[in-house]
DNA sequence: AATTGTTTCAACCGCGGCCCC
DNA sequence: AGGGGCCGCGGTTGAAACAAT
């Protein structure tokens, strides 16, 4: 015996709604409230099940909703929450007021998914890249580069987002190439615009500011890339010399991004220590990042009603 | 300008769980 | 206690908009 319908589906209009129909919705509901979506249609003269009222109703008509393009703090807060929660979607929802959580999941499905997982290849891309030139041992410090020189990182993956959290802890006093312009695309993003970022004169500039560095790992992939006989590497296409020391200073400053996030908070005392001298690397494993943020939330008093999981 | 491919997002569908009788 | 009705959730679909060729 099959499930009954949720409603007479005889005579019942489906698809797209109409201005009108969407008008009288509101017009009743203003008046009587939504106590029973299953009466609602009869009692309002709509030609629609109640089902279809009610999602109407939540994901587009509510006054309270939310219009434009979600925000970088919206779509880091969702990663974050996805992270703990999963696919639940309304417990999302709850948590972002003016977004429903038809359109949270729709943004997860076509923004922010991608933009994930690029992340996070991009993430042990740069470990393994990390470890391969720690193996060279290259100790040079000197830094010189073509001033003029432009980089661009199209499909670099150091996008700008909050994971890559200033901290200034790093602060040294090394030099790096003056006002060299790096572009970053953006395309997954949605509605995000496409950034240019000043490169800053030195690694003070950088942690003075908002925005980490972009890196350019397209550097040390290019066969073009030959050694020099101080050290240094000079990229014969983009006709840039670093250093591997050089580089290995920005690359630490990324670490490990839930450390970053966390140095954060502690130095801003919006969270206190748990144990461990300052509370970084009690999270050092990747898969500890559940735990991370379960308690990030929980002392930042951000998630106080937490639902069963 | 036309066609094809891709992306976006509003809406639908079916299921699980809660509530009431 | 359990059966039925309703609500809300999450997965999926498909049309419209947009981009590429």
């Amino acid at each position: 015996m099959g499930r009954a319908p949720c409603c007479d589906k005889v005579g019942l209009k489906k698809g797209p709604w109409t201005p009108e129909e969407d008008q009288i919705l509101i017009n009743f509901i203003q008046k009587y409230g939504h106590s029973n979506w299953r009466a609602l249609p009869k009692q309002s003269g709509l030609l629609r099940c109640g089902k279809s009222c009610r999602l109407r109703w939540i994901n587009y008509l509510r006054p309270d909703i939310k219009r434009g393009n979600f925000t970088r703090e919206e779509e880091d807060t969702i990663i974050q929450l996805h992270e703990m929660m999963g696919n639940r979607w309304s417990a999302i929802a709850a948590r972002l007021p003016g977004r429903t959580d038809n359109e949270i999941k729709n943004v997860w499905h076509t923004h922010l998914k991608k933009r994930l997982n690029q992340y996070q290849t991009t993430k042990s891309e740069t470990k393994v890249a990390r470890k391969s030139r720690n193996a060279k041992n290259v100790t040079t410090t000197t830094t010189t580069t073509d001033s003029n020189s432009t980089i661009s990182s199209e499909n670099n993956s150091q996008e700008n987002t909050s994971f890559g959290t200033n901290d200034n802890n790093h602060a040294t006093t090394s030099s790096i190439s003056p006002q060299q312009s790096f572009t970053t695309s953006d395309d997954f993003s949605s509605g995000t615009e496409v950034s240019s970022v000043e490169f800053p004169n030195t690694i003070n500039d950088v942690l003075d500011g908002e925005e980490f560095p972009i890196i350019d790992e397209t550097f040390w992939e290019s066969e073009d890339v030959i050694p020099m006989d101080n050290g240094d590497y000079y990229n014969m296409t983009s006709s840039t010399t670093t250093t591997t020391s050089d580089y290995e200073e920005f690359s630490n400053m990324f670490i490990d991004d839930n450390e970053l996030q966390f140095e954060t908070l502690l130095r801003d005392e919006i969270i206190t220590p748990i144990n461990g001298e300052n509370g970084v690397g009690i999270y050092g494993d990747d898969d500890d990042s559940m735990d991370f943020w379960l308690d990030v939330f929980v002392q930042a008093g951000g998630a106080p009603e937490l639902p069963d999981f």
